[in-house]
DNA sequence: AGAAAATTTCCTGCTT
DNA sequence: AAAGCAGGAAATTTTC
């Protein structure tokens, strides 16, 4: 079932039975969203941006992909139970909770990067031969109408890699911290312990912080975040930056 | 296949 | 002195 693969390797089916459990859990009627619009598999799935859901989903957008996000992350999501306790004992074991302390000290290689990735510990292919879908209409309708905007290249970027951490603590301590919610602001505390991660993420072995940050530096033009002079390591996610609010949660 | 985006890399100069 | 911050320029990679 498709809980226990992850999202990128589920089939269109799969696809909708998360849609539909997820709808269940949130108690949420799932005859009042497109389904049509997620007749893709897991890997296009994965691709998606939050403005991907809203634009296929609606305001039902936010919990899809928070859910889905969920799921990339830990292999598995809050959805079946609401409290994310049973996250919580797993996290408690990391090496690096034995270091609460210390910022910005010399630990990035303590920084379990793998918990960052992407856990692909299944198979893709199970049993799934029965959980073919009698539905393989056309796609790649969906998807064509995401071209709307000026080029808007979905996916995963350097501020939604930044963002997700933020809205992950339980699963990455003290790497970077919100100094003010509701406002966006948020600073490094692990300057280059990040940078590995995303270097990890890129398959790029040689970032930095010197580098990611220039990256950073870009994203005030574009107004994904705003600069926040006169405090190192703090940046401000702008109005162009999506879904980091609590209220978008 | 070509081009636009989004970094990545490098660098010089300034600030803290 | 060390670590950040600012951006320009150019090279690369990723997307569309």
């Amino acid at each position: 079932m498709w809980q226990e693969t992850h999202p990128q390797f589920w089939s269109k089916f799969q696809v909708w039975e998360w849609l539909q459990q997820t709808f269940d859990v949130h108690q949420l009627d799932a005859t009042c969203i497109p389904f049509q619009n997620f007749d893709i598999d897991g890997g296009q799935l994965c691709t998606m941006s939050l403005q991907d859901f809203t634009r296929a989903a609606g305001s039902m957008g936010q919990i899809l992909y928070h859910s889905l996000t969920e799921l990339k992350w830990n292999g598995h999501c809050g959805n079946e139970l609401f409290s994310p306790v049973d996250i919580k004992t797993e996290i408690d074991e990391l090496p690096c909770m034995l270091n609460p302390f210390k910022e910005e000290s010399c630990f990035y290689d303590c920084t379990n990067t793998d918990l960052l990735d992407i856990k692909v510990p299944y198979q893709a292919s199970m049993g799934q031969s029965t959980s073919n879908p009698v539905t393989q209409g056309k796609d790649s309708k969906n998807q064509a109408e995401q071209n709307m905007n000026k080029g808007d290249p979905r996916g995963t970027h350097l501020w939604e890699f930044i963002r997700d951490i933020l809205l992950n603590p339980e699963r990455n301590p003290d790497l970077i911290k919100w100094e003010d919610r509701t406002e966006g602001i948020f600073r490094f505390l692990k300057s280059e312990a990040v940078a590995q991660l995303w270097g990890k993420k890129k398959n790029n072995s040689s970032m930095t912080y010197e580098k990611l940050s220039r990256a950073m530096r870009y994203y005030y033009k574009r107004e994904i975040l705003e600069r926040v002079d006169g405090r190192r390591l703090v940046y401000k996610f702008g109005r162009n930056a999506r879904g980091w609010r609590e209220s978008d949660k």
